[in-house]
RNA sequence: GCCAAUAUAGCUCAGUUGGUAGAGCAGCGGUUUCGUAAACCGCAGGUCAAGGGUUCGAGUCCCUUUAUUGGCUCCA
């Protein structure tokens, strides 16, 4: 038999394994195998091979290795929990991007201070050198064994298989673990863990199910690579927009308010003003026409649109919603429904198409109290929404455009390289969500999916993630905890231009459904800022920066020329602040690059003499001294090119 | 909504087995007018998140509520 490894092959004995020839062969090297891959399927590194095959070792640098190396860990982390709890039931433990968990139904859950002799249990199980043996049973005698173990969850899981299949298991001294594998060929890789938290998970992630406690943990090959990510993620979470965005004095919360009810304070809301003429702006140079439409309708409206059936418990409800013979509003959650009726306010010609309703909207969302994140996800927020009204044959370039437009305002945040694709689709199995036919909802989203791989970006397929009338484009980022949220939407509805009886002239005389594309193109204003307020760690770009400019005045004699130069600042429509205390100058400068203002403009006598300034940048560097005017010619020009400095 | 943690001055935090609240920074008033990472002196600042309970006595123990945080679920 001949087996493959990085292109040169090797005469081996039948049944022999990847393990065994490898651990010849690359001996030095060994020790960072974790798995192979035969002939493309990951496998135990000492599994018996009984063809010729081609094989790949998967190390800690493969995606697939590091998933072998911690999914591992996540067996020895519910070996520990059942020798420490031996009534805990095991539910499920597979890796996770930079970690693993496990879930385990224990009577009470469990408690941090549970976690530090869970990992002097693992450490020593790990010191025991155990290796994971895998067998496999069919599945009447699988479920045998489980009920056995008095494991439910695994019999449940078991159960879900087909009838003919074989049930892999792991056992590691007295532990057997229904597992798929593959695993590390000794446990005692696994020189450096470290769980991180505790967390509630409901039972496969159903709500009406059993809630489950579940650790969270993390691996790396190495101590010294354990200790260098829990310090970058120690990094990461100074950045957390939360904690920053309340220092810098951009916004606040009170109890008396209510959650997912930000207050914007004046530097917040200045960064959320440039934001919003900037979007408008550009909006407006693409053809787009504003609306302004009310922040609440009767519940009739929404009774056209679907959503008093399909959200009614999400909106903030104004009247008893259950009560026919009384008026009765809603806030909205949306905008679609009333930037209709502007489209719906006389007859329209195919020559009017497309229709580009912008608005600057915002919305309310009675998101449920355990969904609130600082800004990310709020009760109240404003959205820079548009509908844009389109005849069929121009759906394309429509949605291109809106590609476009999201494309090009965040690479001028210089949020784009952070963003990933997300192509959400219906379920057809999910009847009660989704609105309209099999064949409108497969127009729609062969639509789109020619023009996605078209563009060319690399998205991946959302199943059951689609709005309920139509597919939709999300361009999705990561947060400082690593936990994604959509920053922008581009979605395709074939549907609700029927329902609200929207229709154009056709060139043929005929009357006819319009599409809507449905889009934002900076997303949510609280959102967008979140993200912004992490990127920058609050030290914003001169452009978005809510004060671009402090000057700093060392004496009281330079008084009279920082004011004068504070005019010429506010004369271009730039952002600046006096500060004129009697303080050391070093303090003063310190105190400016704590609030990570951009540029500070030092006066001392000198420079007031000669109507010159010293400039240093947020770090403190000195940039040099030149005349007022060339000063404010800097920042003018930082301001106006939005430039990422 | 569910699981868990947290809540003391504007901010960062002390506060012992229950004995009646403390520091630094910020603020205010003085002094200092100074050239690059925290000048000096003084003053003021708290219903210890809110409400209830146990106790002779609660910041501390118990219950409820509210808010904040991390997950789960949800996310038009």
């Amino acid at each position: 038999m001949k087996l493959t490894v990085f292109g040169k092959s090797y005469e081996v004995e039948k049944g022999s394994s990847a393990g065994d020839l490898l651990k010849n062969e690359f001996a030095e090297d060994f020790k960072s195998y974790y798995a192979v891959k035969i002939e493309g399927t990951l496998t135990d590194l000492f599994a018996p091979i009984d063809k010729d095959a081609e094989i790949t070792p998967v190390t800690f640098q493969d995606e697939d290795g590091k998933k072998v190396f911690r999914h591992s860990c996540s067996h020895l982390l519910s070996m520990a929990v059942l020798q420490l709890y031996p009534d805990a039931k095991l539910a499920i433990g597979p890796a996770i991007e930079n970690g693993f968990y496990y879930d385990f139904d224990v009577e009470t859950p469990f408690k941090p201070d549970d976690l530090p002799a869970i990992e002097k249990a693992m450490d020593k199980l790990m010191r025991s050198s155990l290796r994971p043996k895998r067998f496999t049973l069919p599945r009447s005698e699988a479920i045998a064994l489980m009920k056995e173990k008095n494991e439910p969850y695994k019999v449940e899981l078991i159960e879900d298989l087909p009838e003919d299949a074989t049930i892999s298991f792991y056992q590691m001294g007295d532990f057997v673990d229904l597992c798929a594998g593959p695993h590390l060929p000794n446990l005692n890789y696994l020189k450096a863990f470290k769980l991180t938290q505790i967390a509630g998970a409901y039972w496969r992630g159903d709500e009406n199910k059993k809630m489950l406690s579940r650790i969270y943990g993390t691996c790396f090959p190495s101590k010294q690579e354990l200790n260098d990510y829990l310090e970058m993620v120690e990094e990461a979470r100074k950045r957390d927009h939360n904690k920053l965005g309340r220092e810098l004095e951009l916004f606040t919360t009170v109890d008396i308010i209510g959650q997912g009810l930000p207050i914007f304070l004046p530097k917040g809301t200045r960064i959320l003003q440039i934001l919003q003429r900037w979007v408008e702006d550009t909006e407006m140079k693409r053809g787009y026409v504003h609306t302004k439409t009310p922040l609440l309708a009767k519940r009739d409206l929404y009774k056209i649109s679907g959503h008093w059936d399909h959200y009614r418990d999400g909106m903030f409800i104004i009247g008893d919603p259950d009560d026919e013979t009384k008026e009765c509003f809603a806030l909205r959650p949306m905008t679609c429904p009333f930037q209709y009726q502007a489209f719906l306010n006389r007859s329209r010609s195919y020559r009017d198409l497309p229709m580009r309703l912008g608005e600057t909207s915002t919305l309310f969302r009675n998101e449920d109290s355990g969904e609130m994140h600082g800004l990310i996800r709020v009760r109240q927020f404003t959205i820079s929404e548009a509908h844009l009204i389109i005849r069929p044959d121009q759906l394309e370039e429509e949605f291109r455009g809106c590609f476009n437009l999201a494309h090009d305002i965040l690479s001028t945040l210089g949020l784009w390289e952070d963003c990933s694709f997300q192509f959400s689709q219906w379920d057809p199995q999910n009847t009660k969500k989704y609105e309209g036919t099999p064949e409108q909802w497969d127009a729609a989203q062969q639509a789109m999916k020619i023009i996605l791989d078209d563009i060319g970006i690399d998205y991946k397929v959302a199943k059951d993630e689609a709005a309920f009338y139509g597919p939709k484009l999300d361009i999705q980022i990561k947060n400082v905890f690593g936990k994604e949220d959509t920053l922008i939407t581009v979605q395709i509805d074939l549907l609700l231009a029927k329902k609200f009886g929207m229709e154009y002239t056709d060139a043929d005389g005929q009357k006819k459904n319009p599409y809507i594309i449905h889009r934002t193109s900076i997303g949510c204003y609280e959102r967008t800022l979140a993200l912004l307020i992490e990127k920058y760690a609050g030290a914003f770009p001169t452009w978005l920066a809510p004060v671009q400019v402090k000057i700093l005045t060392i004496t009281n004699r330079s008084d009279d020329a920082a004011g004068e130069l504070q005019q010429m600042l506010w004369d271009q429509n730039l952002r600046c602040e006096l500060d004129l205390r009697n303080e050391k100058i070093g303090f003063k400068i310190r105190e400016a690059q704590m609030q990570k203002i951009p540029y500070m403009f030092v006066i001392g006598d000198r420079e007031a003499e000669n109507k010159t300034v010293t400039i240093r940048n947020r770090k403190g560097d000195n940039l040099g001294t030149v005349p007022f005017g060339d000063a404010v010619a800097m920042i003018k020009k930082l301001n106006d090119d939005k430039t990422i400095d």
